[in-house]
Parts: structure tokens; C-alpha cells; sequence
DNA sequence: TTAAAACATCGAAATATTTAAATATTTTAA
DNA sequence: TTAAAATATTTAAATATTTCGATGTTTTAA
């Protein structure tokens, strides 16, 4: 279903306290969240959050969407479930 | 339940090709795994091999065991439990 | 008691990651 | 059409990770 160097890529994009901030703050807001929200909430210069958001989406955790010259982003679920899925694969 | 720590830390223990293989063998295993045995699966030299043991077991994923002069491992269920059930509450 | 086996640690080289400053691109508003 | 806003890219520095060779420690077998 997912192979090796997939769950490699998302477990790297999850092993960042950044990164794992900005995947918690989907369930606080509605669904979406605007690149300039993460500025926000992140204490890091744009580029670094830019440089963040690239990893989240290269690993397809999650979506970008443009809206004019914003960025929205949603989280996507059914990587995240296929990730998961690979892991409680390693179970019995 | 799981901090945010904690997340990054097993996320980074589960971002190398060789550490996923480690973990994938259990299934086929006995459900315990000798480091020797690890030794034979990956091309690595003994010293990596060890390194890439500690990185689990210092994330807990792993259960460290001294029998004798070999040393035998055990998949930590629980902590891998913890850790998807953290993935799970990223979602709504 | 000594030698060998199993594993760990140290030191160093190669590579990757994180971050920020500077700059570029794209889009909208005036 | 031009200026400003939002985001991306480039470059470079600091730090972390991966890997191996050499060596150390612990345990067992001879």
C-alpha cells in the first residue's frame, strides 16, 4: 500500500516540533488553515515556514490550494490514514 | 497523553530505510529479533547496525533485553500505540 | 585464565537539515 | 500600470545525522 520510502518521507516530516504544530493546528481551526496563520503562530521568519509547509506537502500530508495570493492548506486525511495503516502493520 | 516531544522523537526514529526494515522484521520473526540477526539483514557494518538499535530503543519503539553476551529485542506495542493514536488526533 | 564472540563507544568524514537574510515571483488594489 | 502583499527561492551558516574504522567492554567457552 505505501511503500518504505514513502513512510521514511512522512515519518521525516513529522519529526520536526514545527511541523507537528502546524498539523495540530488544523483540528483548532476550521478545517483550513492560510500560510500566514502558520507565520503567525510559528515564532520563525517566513521562509523557514515556507521551507515547512514545502515538507508537509512534498510528503502529501498535506494540500495547497491557491486562493488569489493566499495559500490554503488542508490537511490530507487519507495519507495521514495510509501512513497510519503502515504502521499498526508492524504489529502482530 | 504523548508530547509533542515525544512525537518528534519516535517520527525520527521511524525517518531511515534501515530502521523501518528493523522494525518490519518483527512480523516475520518470533516477535523478538537478536541484533546479530539485524547484523545479516542490512548491509551495514556492526557499529551502524548499533546505532540505528539505539536510535529505537532510545525512542522506546524497541525493548532492549541482555541474554547472556547477545542482546534480543522486542517491538514496544504500546508505545507504537500511543504514537498512532497521536497521528489519529491530528484528525477531526 | 585466556581467547573469542557480541555488542558499544569514539573519532572523523560525508551528507542532510534547519534557519535566516536577501531577492524573486505572483497576484491584487489603487 | 505600478505598488504592495503573499509566498517562493537562493545562498550560506550552523547543526545534526549517517556511516565506518578502530578500539573498548562484557560474557562465555576452552
Amino acid at each position: 500500500m505505501m511503500d518504505n520510502k514513502k513512510i521514511e518521507k512522512i515519518s521525516r516530516a513529522l519529526s520536526d516540533a514545527s511541523r507537528i504544530t502546524i498539523l495540530q493546528q488544523f483540528k483548532k481551526r476550521d478545517d483550513c488553515l492560510y500560510c500566514a496563520e502558520v507565520h503567525d503562530i510559528l515564532d520563525l521568519t517566513q521562509p523557514s515556514v515556507s521551507h515547512h509547509l514545502k515538507q508537509l506537502v512534498e510528503a502529501e500530508l498535506l494540500l495547497a490550494e491557491k486562493e488569489g495570493r493566499n495559500l490554503k492548506y488542508v490537511l490530507n486525511e487519507q495519507v495521514l490514514n495510509e501512513y497510519i495503516s503502515s504502521l499498526n502493520d508492524l504489529k502482530k
